[in-house]
RNA sequence: GUGGAUGUAGUUCAGUUGGUUAGAACGCUGGAUUGUGGUUCCAGAGGUCGCCGGUUCAAAUCCGGUCUUCCACCCCA
């Protein structure tokens, strides 16, 4: 008895509808991306273990999907080793792929081994699948895509701004309001600093962004676990209630931290970043937000967030500056600022707030009804005329099939047209064109048919 | 990884304190209609009640395990 088919947690079959919208959506981001000058990479599925652990934090490590060696892999392995049962050591036993986790450590990778025949700064798009071992939930999934823009090789400032634009750009075509919050990894060490605490940097970050979520109170609980000295906590609060617009809260963090030079230099890198933007009128919000810290811990200046205005969920995009990630691979000091559109998160938003196109969802134009092998000789060749003039048609491929039967096939598929030649039609030389909306139809010669559907 | 909910026809869901042959709507197939779909009418097919085990004379229903999906935490696109 066969089982039943499934596949596995946190991973998805996509039907046509849903393939249909979801092309919208790559197709609209990289003709963005493409128009700032951005060139098309892939990377491998898999990439070597060595490559990816150590990258995203420990949480991450432990959310890598590892590929197990190929052959008698464990003939191979270290008995003690095996013997202790210690999970990470019996991975590096048996284990060297994994697949990959993002796209932005991988293109560093790429970069490295590349860098003599790559063009500086380099700039590269790239949109594939990564693969995560989270627990599933909504908005959350073991495989999904992202959609990367990275410029690397240039420290400029400049690029932040355009990958602001780039975010303004794609999501005013796909008519999604959104905010884009931005702050800065050395506003965030300048704080550490200040308070005294330069090392609990990670611990600070990641109890601040929460503030949103679980209120000051539990922000500060939170840090005295993590082993904050009340003092330092106390040193804090200024920095958690800052408000008003930008160059305000500009203004008050500049202040806190006069004392150090790389909360300073932050400051500085954001000032210049919102002088630079001022300008440009772009549409979407952009807000320093001070408790935005983001989990990876390769970022080094600014740091993105963007989140839907209209629908609960995550943030849908996500990057910021990297100062030294083709450090590790062997090439230090290139400077490199990207950001990733999460695909499957925008496509629960779209659909949430049903802002996708309605016509995406029509692939043939028109369908001939197929009468029997001489009138289907007959339409052959028209058909071919047809999809020379870019005009997608198909014939239904069962000669003789019931009038009902094709008939409910090209209404089910939304064909708006339906082309019958018959013994008349042949005789006549035309085409009785239906039209499947308004349920009319008429008698027209192939010229006729073209300049139609051409509209 | 921790805690909680969930799973019944292709789909969305009913199903009483455990009690005959598990239902509905929509969808699907055939017919009314042999050159006309979307509306209507008639008929029909389709279920190891997620999976495995236990309690019971008897389990969709109670218990245990497991998997899926969803929610919170953790973290993140």
């Amino acid at each position: 008895m066969a089982q039943k088919p499934s596949i596995p947690k946190g991973t998805r079959d996509f039907g046509p509808e849903t393939m249909v919208k979801r092309n919208y959506i790559f197709d609209t981001i990289k003709s963005v991306f493409k128009l700032y000058g951005y060139q098309p990479i892939e990377t491998p599925a898999m990439e070597n273990l060595s490559s990816l652990m150590g990258k995203y934090g420990e949480e991450g490590d432990k959310l890598l999907f590892k590929v197990l060696n190929s052959g008698d892999f464990m003939s191979k392995a270290d008995d003690t080793v095996l013997s202790e049962k210690n999970s990470i050591k019996v991975t590096n036993q048996i284990s060297e792929k994994g697949l990959r986790y993002d796209l932005t450590v991988p293109f560093a990778r790429f970069v490295v081994q590349h860098q003599n025949e790559l063009q500086f700064p380099f700039k590269r798009y790239q949109i594939q699948n990564v693969w995560r071992a989270d627990r599933p939930q909504k908005g959350r999934y073991r495989e999904f895509y992202q959609c990367d823009v990275d410029v690397i090789g240039s420290d400029s400032l400049l690029n932040e701004v355009e990958i602001i634009q780039i975010v303004n750009d794609v999501y005013k075509k796909l008519k999604v309001n959104v905010v884009v919050k931005m702050n800065n990894r050395k506003i965030l060490a300048g704080i550490a600093e200040v308070i005294g605490q330069p090392d609990k940097i990670i611990d600070i970050t990641v109890a601040i962004d929460k503030l949103d979520k679980i209120g000051l109170d539990k922000v500060n609980e939170e840090l005295v676990e993590k082993g904050l000295p009340q003092e330092a906590v106390d040193k804090l609060q200024p920095i958690m209630n800052l408000s008003g617009t930008n160059t305000e809260k500009l203004q008050q963090i500049k202040e806190v931290l006069k004392e150090s030079e790389v909360g300073l230099k932050g400051v500085q890198e954001m000032e210049t970043v919102f002088y630079w933007l001022a300008p440009l009128n772009v549409e979407t919000e952009v807000e320093l937000d001070l408790t935005l810290a983001r989990g990876l811990n390769y970022y080094t200046g600014a740091i993105f967030e963007v989140k839907a205005l209209d629908a609960q969920m995550g943030s849908i995009t996500g990057g910021g500056r990297y100062d030294d990630l083709t450090g590790i691979f062997g090439l230090p000091n290139v400077s490199g600022v990207g950001i990733s559109f999460g695909a499957d998160r925008i496509y629960d938003v779209m659909e949430q707030l049903n802002l996708f196109p309605k016509d995406t969802a029509t692939t043939t134009k028109i369908m001939f009804v197929n009468f029997g092998e001489k009138e289907q000789t007959w339409c052959l060749p028209v058909i071919n005329k047809l999809r020379q003039q870019g005009i997608a048609a198909e014939i239904y491929p069962q000669a003789g099939a019931k009038m009902k039967k094709q008939m409910n096939y090209a209404n089910a598929r939304n064909i708006p047209f339906v082309a019958l030649v018959g013994d008349n039609e042949i005789e006549s030389s035309t085409i009785t064109l239906k039209d499947m909306d308004k349920g009319e139809q008429k008698a027209i010669s192939v010229e006729e048919l073209i300049q139609i559907l051409n509209k």
